[in-house]
DNA sequence: CCTCTATGTTAACAAATTGTTAAGTCTTTT
DNA sequence: AAAAGACTTAACAATTTGTTAACATAGAGG
């Protein structure tokens, strides 16, 4: 995922884009507007933000229809959508729900509170959306259907071996110490220090020992 | 980042708060308690911890909950919230995350793998926005990558010579004294006077004499 | 130009880290 | 239940890295 977060402010007030806008940029978001829902369309289509933050009260296209229309477009059905609700209008939360929102605030608005339940957001969809499938140099790996291909045939991997070489693979070149290879693949457990060393092996008798490489007394990283 | 890591422990067993304060003090952290979730709720608030770690089954208010209640206050916004679970709650996985936990470590807990998994939250939380990449004149060193490229060229550093290397360009131009190099690259051990020279020779025989300046007397300094 | 001191160099040795193998245990499949 | 496969470990080998001692050299200040 690109490092710059997009969101999207829909919002028929003028003040309350631009109180927003400072709070949002401030904490490193691209920030774009709009002053109302078809507005609002034209230009989630052409930018395609992250998430979308929309005021449920808005004249012409109220923020329950805009955010129905933004979930018929294809292109735009992970987007994430928060509303922005006056505290009265308890129904919304149920519609806006309905209508397919993540997530919503109420009015008046907090930034602090604000910022916080977007980046919960965008941390929770984030651990769902991530793509399991790693194509790098003569190495194709999918995490879903537990596949590896090596110089166009297929290679079986045990288990271990294989979560740990997609561990790998997730940030290639980077290094990954023992202790981070450790908690990342064997969760509950606490095992020898030579283990990895021999997963490894095994991992460089299937793919080569082109890709692994062990970069002593600090860990191991996957070349290209 | 304080050297300082704060953490909150909460769990409704007396017996656990204490096995695992032990373990945590013992490597240097700085551990609270409380043994509920509206108690850890106000301490939270008051100490800001670093790190909280949840009980998921607690009379009152469940882990899960608690962290949503976290989650919504925006001065614990960064918090990180580690979950323990009894391994036969597998749900609690997928609904912690969804709360927004970072991590989870099932029952029984081992001490060992619990430190370990600490570590590595802390050590991802503490990279964003940090860059370990610096680029100066025909050397270019990455840390995370653990690679230094020379006049286009991979030269293959050990890890004394790379952490040595790095630490100087950290401020090209300024001169590092021996004392200052010892405490950063050999933290608190106790090494003769020659074995810094060794090593800068060392990285002199691979990048070349003319960026490792010696000012004698005073200590080294990387120059463009 | 001499002396003194800080630094450079080398090679040997010590220590740390990783690689390899085979065997034993645990899991899954048939 | 047997067989096959996966996982871990111990023991040892191999390799790399780190440190030191001993001596060489350079350069500042007299």
């Amino acid at each position: 995922m690109s490092e710059l977060v997009k969101i999207l402010l829909v919002d028929d007030e003028k003040d309350i884009l631009e109180f927003l806008s400072y709070n949002l940029e401030k904490e490193g978001f691209q920030v774009f507007t709009a002053i109302n829902g078809k507005l609002a369309l034209d230009k989630a289509k052409q930018i395609k933000p992250d998430l979308i933050i929309l005021d449920v009260m808005m004249p012409e296209m109220d923020g329950i229809t805009t955010c129905a229309e933004i979930r018929k477009i294809a292109d735009l059905d992970s987007v994430l959508i928060l509303f922005l609700t006056a505290r009265s209008e308890e129904y919304s939360e149920l519609a806006g729900f309905d209508a397919g929102a993540d997530d919503y605030v109420t009015k008046p608005i907090k930034p602090k509170l604000l910022v916080s339940r977007i980046k919960a957001l965008l941390k929770r969809n984030k651990k769902r959306g991530h793509s399991s499938f790693i194509q790098i140099a003569d190495i194709t790996i999918d995490k879903e259907k537990h596949k590896l291909i090596y110089k166009g045939d297929e290679v079986h991997l045990a288990r271990k071996e294989f979560n740990l070489l997609y561990y790998l693979m997730t940030i290639p070149g980077r290094v990954f110490t023992r202790e981070e290879i450790i908690s990342e693949i064997w969760q509950d457990a606490v095992v020898g220090d030579r283990t990895i060393d021999v997963h490894v092996r095994k991992i460089r008798e299937k793919i080569g020992s082109q890709h692994i490489k062990t970069i002593k007394g600090v860990g191991y990283k996957f070349d290209i």
